[in-house]
This record gives structure tokens, sequence and C-alpha cells, in this order.
DNA sequence: GTCTATACGTCGATAGAC
DNA sequence: GTCTATCGACGTATAGAC
């Protein structure tokens, strides 16, 4: 399963992988699982289909190894309590045009297949959830890290899945000016 | 294509259609679009996989006919401007555990396909993002409506895509509490 | 040891027999 | 009006050529 670059002298086959790998992660990004066929993969990698099962074991294997998550959201959960909202939305809406948002659209689309939706709820709860969670003050900080989340990710869920108009065109300043609020709303609850 | 109920005396298909349809939603409802085929459709009905197709035209076809969106939030959009957020949170948490709720998330996933997201796109703008934007008053009506919608649509995902345990446990109550306000802070901006 | 040729079962969809 | 036969494409598996 794990052969990974041990041996320094791979005759061959080394590199016929990683250009399966590179074209699977460019197709499944540009097309999302379902729409991307294994006969695609092979074909863009000049490869056999064949191949592509043998070496990743299964169409599914091969699009968890390939795709995985940017953690958008890393650089943000750091800042200051009082700016935390407005960093949080700010990075959400710098990700607009980017591959980490296409990315994001066809993880949530293919979630209906078990393995990916476990993973991306993973991914969920290690890169937002629960790092949001242990920042939190206050009453119930594991449901209004839940709530924030959700805030956020239907934003996500905007730019990626419906491309809407009215966001893919407001400024960084302004999602901020509107949507930051509506998340300190949950950071700091009135009690 | 659209020989519907004209003639009073059908001999027998109307009814065999009938079934398609109700195993079709059913199983589309409980399965998704995807992990259901035509075949398996047409022997829940008691009919042919060809007569499913013949009636229907296509998966797809009978997909958009059959599985169509509650309108969750038409009773929600009535409430006097000041009860509107906690009456749209209401209607999220009311959903929970909801045959409604269980489409939309079929609905979501489906959306890579382009007509169900089109189909999905239009039902939202309707549903949702129009109705809310002509009741805003204030700057930027439109923005402050979709984001209202990322919101609420967050929240859906969080409950019919990730069956999140925390928002799950928690009562209807206790959402409106803590999400009402960060809602509410898209529907009064601090300008 | 790396890859190709081939095949199996299932899918959505179509043509035509009854 | 309904079903049988079949199509091409899919994911996957394996035998064996180089």
């Amino acid at each position: 399963m794990q052969d990974s670059e041990s041996s320094p002298f791979q005759e061959s086959s080394a590199e016929t992988r990683r250009r399966i790998a590179e074209a699977a992660a460019r197709l499944f990004s540009e097309q999302g699982f379902q729409n991307t066929s294994v006969r695609s993969i092979a074909a863009a990698a000049g490869a056999d289909a064949a191949l592509v099962i043998r070496y990743f074991g299964s169409k599914e294997d091969l699009f968890l190894a390939t795709i995985q998550m940017h953690r958008a959201f890393e650089e943000a959960l750091q800042a200051p309590l009082p700016d935390l909202a407005a960093a949080l939305v700010g990075a959400a809406a710098r990700m607009r045009g980017t591959r980490a948002l296409r990315i994001y659209g066809v993880l949530m689309r293919a979630s209906g297949n078990q393995k990916v939706g476990q993973s991306l709820a993973q991914a969920i709860e290690d890169g937002l959830v629960q790092p949001l969670t242990e920042r939190l003050d206050g009453p119930q900080p594991r449901v209004r890290s839940t709530l924030i989340t959700a805030q956020l990710l239907g934003l996500l869920d905007a730019l990626a899945l419906r491309s809407d108009t009215a966001l893919m065109e407001a400024g960084e300043h302004t999602l901020a000016a509107l949507y930051g609020p509506a998340v300190n709303a949950l950071i700091f609850p009135v009690s």
C-alpha cells in the first residue's frame, strides 16, 4: 500500500504513478468525482485504466489520496478574539476563484460517498470546529463553534456551489463588514 | 412527451406511471440520485426499466419530476421583521428528522448535475433570496439577503449532510437563541 | 517488475418484437 | 402498451506480454 520513495533507484513506475496522481487531482478538481472516469484519468496521464486501479486500489481511494482540502482557515484562527470574525470571513472571501474553493465544492458534492463524507466531516471538525471551540469563552462553546462553522461553510457553499453573483462581485471589505458582525454574534453572545 | 391525463379512459398505464413516480420519490429521497438505479426503481414499482425511461425520458428528468423541494421557509418569511430571524431559524430547526431535510441533502449532493444544480439554485432564489430581499430595509438588501440565505443553508448543511450531533441534540429554543441574533445582525445591520 | 489486453458485471438508454 | 435484446460506457479485476 505505502511504498513511498524509499528506494532512490526506482526504475520507472514512480514517475507513472506521479503522473496519474497529478492528472487525477486536476480532473477531479475540475469536473468532480462522478463526472470524472478512471479511463479519462488514465488517458490524461498517458497510462492504462487498469494501472490506475492497480496503483490506487479504487477510484474512491484515488480521489481521497489526491484531493485533499487545504486548511484555509488555519491562519485566520490565530487572530486575537476581537478580530477573529473579520479574519475568518476575510479568509473565506479570499478563497473566491481559488482551486481550494473548487475542491471544497467537489468534496461537498461527493459527500454522498461514505468515505468521502467522513473524510470531509473530519477535516471540518479538525480544521474548524475543534480549534474554534477552544478559543470561545462563555456558555455552550461547542454549539456556538458548530454554528459559526455553519455560517462559514454556508458562505463557501454560496461561492463554490452556486457561484452567487451578488457575493462574487462584492468586495472583501463589504463581506467582512456585513458578515463579520453576524459571526461576532456567536463569538460574543449577549447571554 | 406530454400525454397527460387528457383521455379519461386510459387503459392502464397511468396507474403504472404513478407507481413508478412514487417508487422513484421514495428511493431517491432515501438513497440519493447516484445511489439509486433506474432498474431498482422499476423493480420497486413492479415495472420494467425500459418503461421508466420511456415514461420519464431519462433518470435525470425522473429525478427532477419527483424530487422537489418543499418550501420550508414560506411561512416563516411572513413573520414581522423583528421576529423574522427567530422564525427562520425555528423553521430550519424544525426540519430536523423530516423528509424535507433529507431531500435538501439529496439535492445538494446531486447538484453536480447541471440541471439539478440550476433547479436547486432557482428554488433557493425564488423561495428564500428574493422574498428576503423584498423584506429588508437599509443598504445592500440583495447582498444581505444572500448572506442570510448562506447562514440558513449552512445550518441545513450541518443538519442534513453532516448530521452534526451538537446541533441535532440542541433544543429548538437554544438554536433560536444563539443563531437568531446572528441572523438579526444581517436583518438590522449597525450601518 | 512495469504495464497491456482482455474480460466481467452493472449502468443509462434505445430499438423493435409481441 | 409492455417487455426482450442489445448498445456503449462505466468501475474493477486478472492473466500474461515485455
